[in-house]
This record gives C-alpha cells, structure tokens and sequence, in this order.
DNA sequence: CCGAATTATTTTAAGCTTAAAATATCTGCG
DNA sequence: CGCAGATATTTTAAGCTTAAAATAATTCGG
C-alpha cells in the first residue's frame, strides 16, 4: 500500500489565505490532501477489479463487460426492457445502448421486437442461448468477486458498506445539488 | 442508499451442495452475496465521481480526463517522461498512450523529443502552455474532489482509507499470485 | 382535432481503449 | 563481430463511450 505520488494532484493549491507557513505547519489552505489520496485509492482498487473482471470475461467467455452488464438487467427482466430502461439502469447514454443490443442481436444473444402500444420502443430480451451464457457468466463473476474479496472480513465489508454509503451520499449531493439526500437511489450495472 | 437489485448477479448461483434450502436459510451455497454488494456499491461511487469530474473538465477546461491524467504525470517530472513510463505509470496500453500524447502535441500542451541515448525512444514533457494550463485545472480538481467527500469527517476518511488498502491487498492478491502482498505498490493517474 | 412539448431511439463525429502484429533499436553472449 | 532475445513504439482492427443533432411517435392542453 502507499500511492506512490499520484493523483494528477500537485501541491499547486493553497491559493490565497495560508501564504507562508511549510507544509508542516500549513493550517488551511485547503489542498484537500487528504480525499486526494482517497480518491486515489478509491479509483485504484475499483480500476484493479474491473480490468481483473474485464479480463476473465474475455479469457473465459469471450464477453465484454458492457454486453456482460447489458444481459445482467434483461435477466433481471424477463418480460424485457427497453432501450431506455435500459440505458436508465445501466447508466450509460442511450446511443451507447443501441450500438451494444445491436451487437448482441448479432451474436444471437438478445432480441428486438416491437414494443406493443409504442411504436417508438423496442423491447429487448435474451434469447435461450443468451440466458444460458448469462447464467454460466454470471456464477463465475460471483466467485470471482469473492475471490477478490477473500480476505476481507464480515466486518471489514460491513463498514466498507456503511462508509461507501456515507460517501455515496457526499458525492451525489455535490454533484447534484437537486436531490433530497433519502432517495431511492440505483447503482449501474455491473462489474 | 439502496442498491436496488444489480450487480449483474442472480440468485443463480450455490451449486450443488446447497440444493433444497430457502433463501432465508441457506447455508453455505457461497452466493457471494455481500461481496458483490460491496463491489457494486464501490463501482457506483467511483463512476459517479469519475463521470462528475470528467463532466467539469470537460465543460470548464474542455479537456479530457485522459489528458489530465497524462499531463498530472509529466507535471511531476519537468525532465520530461518516456512513452513507456506514461504506460506504465497511467496504467494503460502503450498505444494508447502514443495516440494522448499525439492529441496533446497538436494541441501545443505537450511536446516530444527524441529521448537522449535511446533511438527508440522519445521524451515527452509539458509545454509552457500545457504547464500553467494544467495548474489551473489541478487546483480545480482539488476542489472538487474535497467538495464531493465534503460529508466524511476525517475518521471517516482515515476508516477507508485503512479498509479500502486492505481491499485492494486482498485484490492484488487474488488477481496476481505473483506478488508479496507487501511490495511498494503505485496507483495510477488520476481521476 | 391540432400543434407544442415531450419522449424514444438512431445517427454522427470524435475520442478512448485494448490486444496483437509489425517496426525499429538495443543488449548481451558466444 | 553478429545474431538472438529483449525493449520501445506504432499500427491495426474492433469495440466502447459520449454529446449533440436528427427522426419518429406520443401526449396534452385548448
């Protein structure tokens, strides 16, 4: 452990107020050292997963992540979804999910039909063959995370949840201030 | 805070072993279920924060954050860096890194030179521009980033900092068997 | 019924990303 | 010296991603 430097952060900061007191002493110029480093670490260990996720689905499966997290919410949805539940639920814009359902029709792994009473939607499904990929996909994914995972106790997981949480909330109340703070949130997709 | 379902996870999972027992007392099918929630929930808040940061470097600086991270490197190192240290350091692909720094060189924010010594190699480094440029966009950054974990007190901070190192031991572990566990370990550019 | 505003989706243009193959150069060994 | 293997970088092919503009269909108020 140590992050080594990082963070496309420099000690640059401490604009104005804290003038002429060492990085020692310095009281508040407000540099935001420390989330830095968090961030850092938080960005870190997200990115070492999902490349180590990335990569057994392509070694394994022979999937991307994007397809794998795409057929994740239609197995959740066996009646289907639409391109718009879709990108809703998984976060990403709705161009994105038009060119990713393409591509998994092409593989046989999901249909289109149209959407009965809007002529403007399309409901989306996994074909058999597709389910049963998933099914396959989605067992290994769950023991690799808990691979990943192993020597983490329950109660080490218990407070990453409670303080993951906390700064979940943080976050998206600075990013977008139109937000009653207890709402029912979603998380994306996958991993 | 709610999670919401997700994860690209089913109930699937727990093979054999664990054949006829209901959800509430199933004993050890290792469905990974906290585990994944945990995974999830640490994907949700990075995303969040990434997209957040993305979205304000590209509407105030109208940069991306590939070239921050790419100029966040060579800020620290004015001798310049060589294309394979920028791969090795932002943690991407060496062709990756050739087309940034091409982008960047036609922007004028950085410049390469063939690397002294070493006909293979060239040196990139920041330009005068790309340097007071990217000054003004980390002290942003910074604030932003201590804006978005505005809501943790410092124990929080120092709690995860603690759990988040032990998860990522536990990463590193599991996806690379190849490694001491106490090694000096970097984490990459930025976000 | 009509048209304005909204919603669903696709298209476009640009950039990011990777793995793998291709180049070019360097290094060390016999 | 001379070449085999290692290194540094680029190229290629494919896919992911987004914002913004373009289409198409629906809804709603008058």
């Amino acid at each position: 452990m140590d992050e080594s430097g990082n963070g496309g952060m420099t000690e640059s900061g401490a604009d104005a107020a804290a003038i002429l007191l060492d990085a020692e002493t310095r009281v508040h110029g407000d540099d935001h050292r420390a989330e830095l480093r968090l961030w850092l670490r938080l960005l870190t260990l997200t990115n070492l997963i999902e490349s180590e996720i990335r990569s057994r689905l392509r070694g394994e499966f022979d999937v991307t992540l994007p397809r794998f997290d795409l057929m994740a919410q239609l197995e959740k949805a066996p009646e289907g979804l639409t391109l718009g539940d879709l990108s809703r639920r998984m976060m990403v814009s709705a161009g994105n999910v038009t060119g990713l359902v393409e591509r998994l029709v092409q593989d046989g792994l999901v249909e289109r039909r149209p959407a009965p009473g809007d002529r403007r939607s399309a409901l989306v499904s996994l074909t058999p063959e597709g389910r049963s990929g998933f099914e396959a996909m989605a067992h290994a994914h769950g023991d690799w995370i808990g691979d990943l995972f192993a020597d983490l106790s329950d109660a080490d997981i218990d407070d990453l949840m409670r303080l993951l949480g906390r700064a979940k909330t943080s976050a998206r109340t600075a990013a977008d201030p139109t937000r009653t703070t207890t709402s029912t949130d979603k998380e994306p997709s996958n991993g």
